[in-house]
DNA sequence: AGGTATTTGCAAATTTGTCGCAATTTAATA
DNA sequence: TATTAAATTGCGACAAATTTGCAAATACCT
């Protein structure tokens, strides 16, 4: 019933409030689409300010709740693996839609071991595929 | 000695002249970590408006010459495969620094069965890993 | 409930990105 | 190399996005 529950520990253990401001913009993400700051602004508009939109989003980057993609000029933004599940993203550079895509753990293993011989400590990774969508390239 | 060859050939085919501040830009990213606007625009300062840095980021980016990554607030910018050869990227969350990674082929061929299954006709991918290197893990 | 630290909203400032247009540069051709 | 038309640039003005300071409101802990 709770959705909120890990997101309450993690901000907990940053010292920080599960505030109702940062409940709205954690349900406008949540099963969405990525979404820019524009749209996460304009929904909550009246409800929340601006400013505190920015400065909700940074403090959820920080802790690993949300992170960026690299799609379009402006960039987008949804939640983490750990509330939407790991995935990579199918971006139609035509109709300028965002495709989910199925995990592929072999991948995955691949993905990590690129990185670990060089000294590097990864915490985890994105892939963004771009091209047109089955619609757009008829 | 003629480095810009490629990048003059890419401008004539789509009725583009190699300019001198297109040089400029071109040189600004060339053999350099991924830049990003702000930087470009100061480096350029005095030589290239910034009006014009844009404007030349898109054309190069329309032609294929660049690309934008998602690494920071602000995205940032580096030459496309043509005339960097293709790589993913380790971001350093600690010292924010960018480093390229060693392409694997393997990874290249399970990055494209990834998405064409499901009807979609990619024309490249991103990929980019990101936790602590090797100085700031210690 | 009371005291303290955190968080918010608001307004203002700054930064980024875009646009129109006159002046300059380029490329093609004579 | 001079001429000319088309492409490109710089500049100034805008518009949009992001950041910041601070007083008021809210959350957390007795």
């Amino acid at each position: 019933m709770d959705h909120y529950k890990d997101l309450a520990a993690l901000l907990k253990k940053n010292g920080s409030s599960l505030t109702k401001p940062r409940k709205l913009v954690f349900d406008l993400l949540l099963n969405q689409e990525p979404q820019t700051m524009q749209v996460l602004v304009h929904r909550a508009a009246g409800r929340v300010d601006r400013a505190t939109i920015y400065r909700t989003i940074e403090l959820f980057e920080e802790l690993g709740i949300v992170h960026r993609l690299n799609i379009g000029w402006k960039y987008k933004i949804e939640l983490s693996d750990m509330f939407v599940g790991h995935h990579h993203h199918f971006y139609c550079t035509n109709c300028h839609k965002t495709y989910n895509l199925e995990p592929s753990s072999m991948l995955e293993t691949m993905i990590d071991s690129l990185v670990s011989k060089d000294g590097f400590a990864p915490r985890g990774h994105q892939l963004e595929i771009y091209g047109l969508c089955e619609n757009c390239r008829k």
